[in-house]
DNA sequence: CTCGTTTATGTTATCGATAACACACCCTGT
DNA sequence: ACAGGGTGTGTTATCGATAACATAAACGAG
């Protein structure tokens, strides 16, 4: 924290190493033609005074700020920090920085994050989810950069799009239960329409119990997300209290089943002998529990990987029109089901 | 993503609303004296064309970029995510935006991130542990920005501190178990140096035990962080074939104790029964699982909001030389070690 | 009725890097 | 010997917003 009287600029590194400060821009991005020995002596003056380059500067000119806005809805959720990584990986190689702004499961947050996003013009934007709030759509239709949405297969999506179908993923989670005889299944996860994925999911079990001609009616609402394990053992009560026959229960997310479970063992309700549980995301949790939890894996690394691909494919020019990378996520059957 | 001409600027907006730009400049930036009437017209004017503020050019002129950068070792964890929301909530009310990194829990990818960081011309930057290379150190140092170190209390520090010290924290639990009556007791954590906090819990485990004149020796490595619950799984599986008498045993996270946990269930070893098992971190998963799990509480969240409120302080000139706030970890005791 | 003060707005220069263009020098081949 | 091309470096103008300064209009007090 000493204070110097300055931060020091490129013009004063150029007259250091005696040469123009386009010069000094130049030793700066290897890329360039500058002799060896001539950038030696820049970098070394440059270190000599506790230059640091200013990519403010450089931004405005160069109208590059090498940044990409990434939104998701919460920091602290194992999943979305695992598509990061892939993102933030795939990006890095090439000197892409992630802008990360959170909009805890709200789209109107999403809102007012995007447009401050925005402003700090990156290169690409990466969204989670497929529903906007309109003013959100009309910014993202007009910022003239690549749009990723993600974690999701929007019917009228605003430009690319690397997910895959929420209730499709619950759907094969149904048919798994009812080919081991269950009828009788419940599912516990947000009521609220905040949690767009999670109500994707709960609609996917309603409509494919429909399908299975079975009674949808067994939704035990979890509160607003993000939904905890705490609150999933609290739903799992209540259902436990209500709806004692129950074969099978599908739950939002993983977290939220191994809160199922715990109650289950705090009740003596045995798992699986008596009740089946599923989660959704195979966090590590699902694996490493006893018993291990069924669970949907949607290969959150592999969508921000794939986005990033994407980005870069785009901002290459090798991928011209909007494309639609579809993630196929697996059902990971383990004892928690069986 | 459709492609307009080129992206409107202030100047546009000016024409349109029939004012200057430095009117319009005002009319976005709240507190200025703009006449309502004025500030409506042009903000319409704004819409209607779609402009979005340009923070990179007013970045540039006002040497004022909102940034506060951060670094921490790893996104994907509930500790880091949740200081990370404490900062962030105290930080959206002055529109301040942070501007994150991971670090892998490698000092020298922390320089690159550090530098690469300092380069956008952050307010100030908040980075996790005082264990940093000289050069790092020589960045923060003249970089002429406030700079707090996290999560850890340095003997050294480079200018402002918020944390704690994992030894002493470590040696409150020792103290616990042998209140109990344990004297056998284990640490399971990383062996090598690269998590800094990881190893001063390790050494905190290692002089508590001597300074009860306990053996200090049954330390289990659990490989590179970040160490999982499987790693953790593993670990206590080691533990248990070559030192099956120990009483008592504590891990260097929560998500490994959980790990650990589970690998006694599987061979049918009673906790707290036949040993007694305790975290780090007070991640939701100790207080849901069964047994609860015995832990720490760092206060995260504190953690951040404190360096938060610091920050503001500083930029505000009401907090003039360098600060050190001790957070007070909280043993939380569960029936793991009862 | 005039002057001082407040309110609302305009003008000019500037933040620090770099795109675009220019050019001197050296090398190679015919 | 000279055209032609590559290599290494310099000059000038510019990105878009805003600090600093200037000023016109409105208003109240003496």
């Amino acid at each position: 924290m000493t204070q110097p009287r300055k931060t020091p600029t490129m013009a004063d590194v150029a007259r250091i190493a005696g040469v123009s400060p386009m010069t000094v821009s130049r030793a700066f991005k290897r890329d360039s033609s500058v002799s060896e020995a001539t950038r030696d002596a820049i970098l070394q003056a440059a270190e000599g005074i506790g230059y640091v380059f200013d990519s403010t500067a450089s931004s405005l000119r160069s109208q590059r700020t090498d940044f990409v806005a990434v939104t998701i809805p919460s920091i602290n959720n194992a999943n979305f920090a695992e598509t990061l990584r892939g993102l933030s990986e795939g990006l890095k190689a090439r000197g892409l920085q992630i802008l990360l702004g959170y909009t805890d499961y709200d789209i109107h947050e999403e809102e007012r994050l995007v447009e401050q996003l925005l402003r700090r013009r990156p290169e690409a934007i990466v969204v989670t989810g497929g529903k906007h709030t309109p003013r959100t759509r009309r910014l993202l239709d007009s910022a003239g950069i690549p749009v990723i949405e993600t974690w999701d297969l929007p019917a009228d999506p605003i430009g690319h799009v690397v997910g895959f179908s929420n209730a499709e993923a619950v759907r094969g989670m149904i048919d798994h239960f009812v080919a081991q005889g269950a009828q009788r299944i419940a599912f516990i996860g947000g009521d609220a329409d905040r949690d767009t994925r999670g109500t994707d999911r709960r609609e996917g079990f309603v409509a494919a119990m429909r399908a299975q001609g079975l009674d949808a009616s067994r939704l035990i609402d979890a509160g607003a997300p993000p939904i905890s394990m705490r609150e999933g053992a609290d739903a799992m009560g209540r259902l436990l209290d209500w709806l004692p026959d129950t074969q099978a229960v599908i739950c939002v997310s993983d977290l939220s089943a191994f809160g199922a479970l715990t109650e289950c063992q705090r009740r003596g309700v045995a798992v699986p002998g008596d009740i089946w549980i599923a989660g959704f995301g195979d966090y590590e949790i699902a694996e490493v529990s006893v018993p291990a939890l069924t669970t949907i894996n949607p290969f959150p690394r592999e969508i921000g990987a794939r986005a990033a691909a994407l980005i870069l494919d785009v901002l290459d020019g090798r991928q011209a029109g909007p494309a639609t990378v579809a993630i196929r996520p697996e059902l990971m059957i383990r004892q928690s089901s069986k």
